[in-house]
DNA sequence: CCCCGCTGTCACCAATCGGTGAGTAGCGGG
DNA sequence: CCCGCTACTCACCGATTGGTGACAGCGGGG
């Protein structure tokens, strides 16, 4: 009883080292960063929250106003953290330089984008973040993604124009906004307008019919 | 209380004294009913909870437990009372028996259904709350709404049948998948994939793309 | 050597949360 | 008239929140 209350308060077994926090700035830093981030990732930013976060990082919540000046400087490191997205998703072969049509390229930028988002759970958190409030945080949040998917849609395009005759900016936020919410809603509830968003098999449909509607403007 | 102050300070009407409630358990239910909605519809999910409701219908918290079993039952009769939604969204024309096509059709439901969430911030609240939680609650009220949906674009379509070669159910959802993310990203951050969204120029923009979207597969 | 600064820990604060039990006030039927 | 039912109020609970001030311990520079 005594022992195992003991191990169960803080102090593991007495020949395992407690493992007393080395003194250690960067490793804390970024220990708590990490925690913040798969915290998101994880639950939500319903308990996105100064005390769940250092739970979590196994630090003191102290640390956190000091090394980062509390949740917002915190929420600011995850959004310079969101420059990496762009390095870690650009498919070396770099396809889009080599396409034929603007369509062409367009179709597999929205699969590829709906595949991304499918598999990143921090952002689409963000994203569901985005869409449900409009404090300070979530806005600066929000401007390092939007960046980030800017560049990465960018450096995907490479040099090849938009058709003439059809305003490609409002389309192409549209067929994003399309991708966006279909992933937020099948994470969410399976389900989006009916349409069961479950199996890999429901997926296929979902690109297929977002397939479509691409060409049918872009040819 | 307050109002003793108030008497004091500036005397109002004496018989004008909406101070003591009146025993009137309908109008009680009501009130709180209304308050869930409008807090809801105007501050999100994020603040919902007993003690803002009941400040904000002006009645004890217990009451809420006493009438409608706690914030379940009250999100429950929110859900029903979101079956009103179709009656008041269909145009008396029913435009939709007399189209042509089921292009024709759709096109004028997406803008619809844009136009209608745009002016409903109750809906939109709700659409925000299920892509970013996961509970019982959201699950019982995404259900109403999707009900609600279905049967109002079941209303609309009359018996129009879709074209054949095209999976209508899955290009309709993702034609309402953009719609939803359009209003909720405009709502929130009055942008979206770097679109504005502000000014009624903006969405016409985004309208118009709308539109050569669903008439690029439905012709 | 001692002392100061940095790292980490802990205790405590006020506010708010959801939830409950006990009590008050007014209307209506006997 | 009075009693009981019901609408309503209030006080309190434990838990958790964001936030702060004080303290312990190590280590390097004077």
């Amino acid at each position: 009883m005594l022992n195992e209350a003991e191990n169960l308060d803080n102090s593991p077994a007495v020949d395992a080292e407690p493992e007393r926090r080395v003194r250690d700035r960067g490793a804390t830093e970024r220990a708590i960063l990490a925690a913040a981030k798969s915290l998101l990732a994880e639950e939500g930013f319903q308990n996105f929250g100064i005390n769940a976060i250092a739970r979590r990082a196994g630090s003191d919540k102290q640390l956190i106003y000091r090394y980062y000046g509390g949740l917002d400087g915190l929420v600011e490191a995850i959004g310079a953290d969101l420059g990496t997205w762009v390095r870690d998703r650009i498919p070396e072969d770099a396809g889009g330089m080599f396409m034929l049509t603007y369509g062409d390229l367009m179709e597999r930028l929205a699969l590829l984008l709906l595949d991304a988002l499918r598999n990143d759970p921090l952002m689409r958190r963000i994203l569901a973040w985005e869409v449900s409030e409009n404090t300070e945080q979530v806005r600066r949040l929000s401007e390092a993604r939007s960046k980030a998917l800017a560049l990465w849609l960018d450096r995907m395009r490479g040099s090849l124009a938009p058709p003439k005759g059809v305003d490609a900016a409002a389309v192409n936020a549209v067929v994003i906004a399309a991708i966006q919410h279909l992933v937020l809603s099948g994470a969410a509830g399976g389900q989006c307008a009916g349409l069961s968003l479950k199996t890999s098999k429901d997926w296929e449909k979902a690109a297929t019919a977002l397939k479509r509607l691409v060409r049918g403007v872009y040819g």
